[in-house]
DNA sequence: GTCTATAGATTGATAGAC
DNA sequence: GTCTATCAATCTATAGAC
């Protein structure tokens, strides 16, 4: 087996777990029987659990992130263009729509989606600075983007809202694994597609809110 | 040492602990040592880890979804009484206010919002059943209130945003203990009373926005 | 009810042969 | 690079003296 099987199978089976069962709940035991690899292989290939989970949220934060500020800098330079205001809507529409695509694109991408929206609240600060060294640079790019579109919102209501709007995404991200809750009639959720229009729908609605 | 103060300092610091460090990486050496109560003591008293985490989340969930029941059935009878439909803002008060007076009555009670706001995106299932087992009733009483309230929403759409809306509350409740994260500029964060304020704002226009 | 002592299993990590 | 074997530490849980 090359090294670079070893190395991807190990990330896909780390991916996995790591979303569905928790890093601390995931031993590398069951790691590297899942991915059909050596026990030592993980240390040797990524030094520690630890750099695992660093290369694991590196390998598709980093591709995601870059598609997600080029395309707020379109939204961006457009309005720049035509001497207007960066329109909100287009600004989340930049940001959300990449996730959630993503998001659809393979069941890892997936179970990805979910564990970096479980890594907000994580309560381990060695995880959860994992997730925020490497998301807090588009985050910046996004609320200074969102101070142009919406100026007459102040910069410690537009941090707070900008904080639930994170928090509303993080949860849709972490339902990928598991229904959160239904009621007793259960209406039928929503399909992807749907999903994706009525976050954007709620969190603008939730953020030009009047002040 | 009465039987009552050995597990009150074991509810207290299992509360402490599993909130801020997360159940799978609190130990009970660390939390026997940080309640001053024998490593024993913990399956005497509780029978299990599992037990425990259940008994610490039913000491203030419980009281916690009365109050929040409480105040739900009052603003329906209080609209049935002038035949008009309850006010979804009052609902969505009813709901919220109780959690975040709650959060700030103790240092013990801002660990326990941050516990269950996390247990909602708790990837196991165990964890995750103890909390969603005693939330579940609550919420199809607020699910049928704002049903009522708002009637012309669809059934799947407003299941869809009150997951939306539970999102938002849970990373409310888990930013208890940390800080998530600021833009270079740091804006001062919004006080407590402040804070409700917003997050009632920002749900409720995510709520009522057109569907 | 509280304690000591320990069983019995599991963990992350590594040394060393191939 | 991959493997076996194992170390040293940690874990939950319990038996049994007091």
């Amino acid at each position: 087996m090359s090294q670079s099987d070893t190395k991807t199978r190990i990330l896909d089976g780390a991916e996995q777990l790591f979303a569905r069962e928790g890093f601390h709940n995931t031993s590398l035991r069951t790691l590297t029987s899942l991915a059909s690899v050596n026990l030592a292989s993980v240390n040797y290939h990524f030094g520690s659990k630890d750099s695992l989970l660093q290369a694991v949220i590196e390998r598709r934060l980093l591709p995601l992130n870059r598609i997600r500020q080029e395309k707020i800098e379109t939204v961006l330079a457009e309005a720049q263009e035509i001497s207007a205001l960066p329109d909100a809507e287009a600004l989340l529409r930049a940001f959300i729509e990449p996730t959630m695509e993503f998001r659809n694109s393979s069941p890892g991408a997936r179970d990805f989606i979910s564990l970096i929206g479980r890594s907000l609240s994580e309560p381990d600060e060695t995880v959860r600075n994992c997730f925020m060294d490497l998301a807090l640079p588009i985050l910046q790019v996004l609320f200074a983007a969102l101070h142009q579109a919406l100026p007459q919102l102040s910069p410690a209501i537009l941090m707070t809202r900008l904080q639930f709007i994170m928090g509303t995404m993080s949860h849709v991200m972490c339902m990928s694994s598991h229904a959160v809750f239904n009621n007793p009639e259960r209406p039928q959720p929503l399909d992807d597609n749907a999903l994706v229009e009525q976050l954007i729908k709620y969190v603008l609605a939730g953020l030009e809110a009047p002040e």
